[in-house]
DNA sequence: TTGAAAGCGCTAACAC
DNA sequence: GTGTTAGCGCTTTCAA
């Protein structure tokens, strides 16, 4: 924290030669003392007035809350903190790729995240790390410091070493996102199975048969489930997936336009294309608008996540909705039953998406 | 925070049964207590050694450090906030409009923020409100309940109340950007106006004289000095401005969209198009697209920020870049400096912006 | 139902 | 140079 050689605390105070005995006065913080004080009663039944012990009368209880107010009391995060041995506060390693980090998908998740945090009056620790060892040794950290009282972890990969150190540590933590086969944590995850089949059978019903894909890094466990789901689609509509139509992105628009490239130099162009977000969709279909394609009637391209921006591109683009803000705030309940909570349990959910059809999908022509 | 009727703190310990004796032992929590008894010196002394007072024996103060690193001693923080009566912790509160919040700029600031507070031991307390009451509320909760030791405020407004509020509190803040007249508080912001100037000069050198602009909101205070430079821009060269051609955008891609749209049904056509920011120019470049225009060469359009897309976009965007990841880490710098430095000084950077010539502007046609 | 008292881990007067 | 001691504001036994 802040050093201590330089620290003058409540600087203006000392700044302004008060004494240390009447800082308090001045800078007029409220404790339980005042309360205890005002109602005449001990600071040990305030305190369990205001936590709503039931060993204290109802009377008592509404007087401290109501004096509590009246003075604008709220209470010392730090003493409560100490005394309760927690750290209030919830840690976020955001994995990056490259300094140069912009994914509009987190910056909707923080807020989820923050907004929800903020009301319990909990903090959040945010740093980013670029997935390794520099990534796990963050966590490590924090862990050894006793610095959060548990982690968000976000897009889980297959064989997740963070996910591996929490377990082993048996610390806190719920994810965004499954693992492959060990899933004895809390996390949400959407069902990307069922999303890629609703794009397939969408873009089918359009009239679609031979489909490009631009699918996310294997890495990540979200991107088996969602080839599962396509490749589901494909058997079910007798479909033989062809695999000089399937590429790996790296989820940067960049990366879609490069891949969606790769598959329009294919000797039989597919006539739709499957990209495994909308960032690579923007991608693909700069690619396609560069050779004089219309993109939703010369060919169709589907993205995934739904970002605001998916709204508004030209043309608009058909993809799959994820409720990320609610998703955000759902983790973090989620997180703080598993803090709190004796028992433990690991609620999993998974949310079904909904297909979003917009102008950038149409019949094959 | 954590509700204390739920709360089993250190649910481990207490969940297997062990009395509180032993948790300590469990947990293996080093405080300086154990480092004084491993050195055989008191707390006090342990405590000064940490904190490198110079009453203390250089011999000592090793000795310390080593059995500290040794141990693997890191201090709790909540013990040393309460002591030090500090929060350890920033607020940022985010600006959105509406629900779907997504603005890259703000992933990236969120990194550059987090990273420099993380390695100084500091939480972030983020959450997001829509400018207006609700907003100022948040500032006035978190600075009452002293639950945060200074705030970064980012895009500031013309007259800004979150900034008015909190030079009335002479509360600790630093600001991404300017206000009009009184800027007694510390600050970065990008020099827009010669941003503005960069980009106009370029445009007038491959021929254009007939620009439309897409500005931004004029309540942020950036506005009014991006427009101040393309006025001196167009004044140096000569150029009248056309009122028709200027028209106010709302930052995102649907309303670049839009507008451009506005300015191209205009009966004399701009030969390129100024956009506030890189979202719009995404949007305007669509706008130019659909009509079967080829931006760069049929028409030249400009954003500004140089998110990571711009680099990526077809065609690229020509625009200014601004250094936002390191901007959010020097505001945290200077907002600690502002927290613990008893000379309240007004550090205030302006930084000079780079163009970034790329594919979306060309010589008129 | 309540109060007295101990203590969470740390810092900082003040004494030696 | 170092130790003693008294808190920071809060929670929680334990006794009344």
């Amino acid at each position: 924290m802040y050093s201590i050689k330089v620290l003058k605390r409540l600087s203006c105070a000392i700044f302004l030669g008060y004494s240390k005995k009447s800082i308090h006065e001045i800078c007029m913080t409220v404790t339980i003392k005042d309360i205890a004080k005002e109602v005449g009663k001990s600071i040990a039944t305030v305190s369990r007035a205001l936590n709503d012990y039931n060993d204290i009368s109802e009377e008592t209880k509404a007087l401290v809350r109501k004096t509590a107010k009246e003075l604008g009391y709220s209470p010392n995060a730090a003493a409560q903190r100490l005394q309760r041995r927690v750290a209030g506060t919830i840690g976020f390693i955001l994995p990056t790729f490259g300094p140069r980090f912009s994914d509009p998908f987190f910056s909707e998740f923080i807020a989820g995240v923050g907004n929800q945090l903020s009301e319990l009056g909990i903090d959040l620790l945010v740093s980013t790390r670029t997935p390794g060892d520099q990534e796990i040794d963050a966590y490590r950290e924090y862990v050894q410091a006793k610095r959060v009282d548990g982690f968000i972890v976000v897009r889980t990969r297959l064989n997740d070493k963070r996910i591996h150190y929490l377990l082993d540590e048996k610390f806190p933590f719920v994810a965004f996102g499954r693992m492959d086969n060990e899933n004895e944590f809390p996390f949400v995850d959407e069902d990307g199975e069922m999303g890629m089949r609703l794009i397939v059978e969408h873009l089918i019903t359009l009239g679609h048969k031979r489909i490009g894909i631009i699918s996310s890094p294997s890495e990540f466990t979200f991107t088996k489930y969602r080839m599962k789901g396509i490749h589901a689609a494909f058997n079910k509509a007798g479909i033989i997936p062809d695999h000089s139509l399937i590429v790996s992105g790296d989820l940067t628009q960049r990366g879609g336009y490069q891949k969606a490239n790769d598959l329009l130099n294919n000797r039989e162009k597919p006539s739709a294309i499957i990209a495994g977000n909308d960032l690579m969709a923007f991608g693909a279909m700069s690619a396609a608008q560069e050779r004089g394609l219309m993109v939703g009637k010369d060919i169709s391209i589907t993205g995934f996540d739904d970002i605001p921006m998916a709204e508004h591109s030209h043309p608009s683009l058909t993809t799959i909705n994820q409720p990320i803000y609610s998703i955000g705030r759902q983790l973090c309940e989620m997180l703080v039953h598993r803090i709190t909570s004796e028992i433990i349990d690991h609620p999993q959910v998974i949310l079904s998406p909904t297909l979003i059809v917009r102008g950038s999908s149409g019949p094959r022509f």
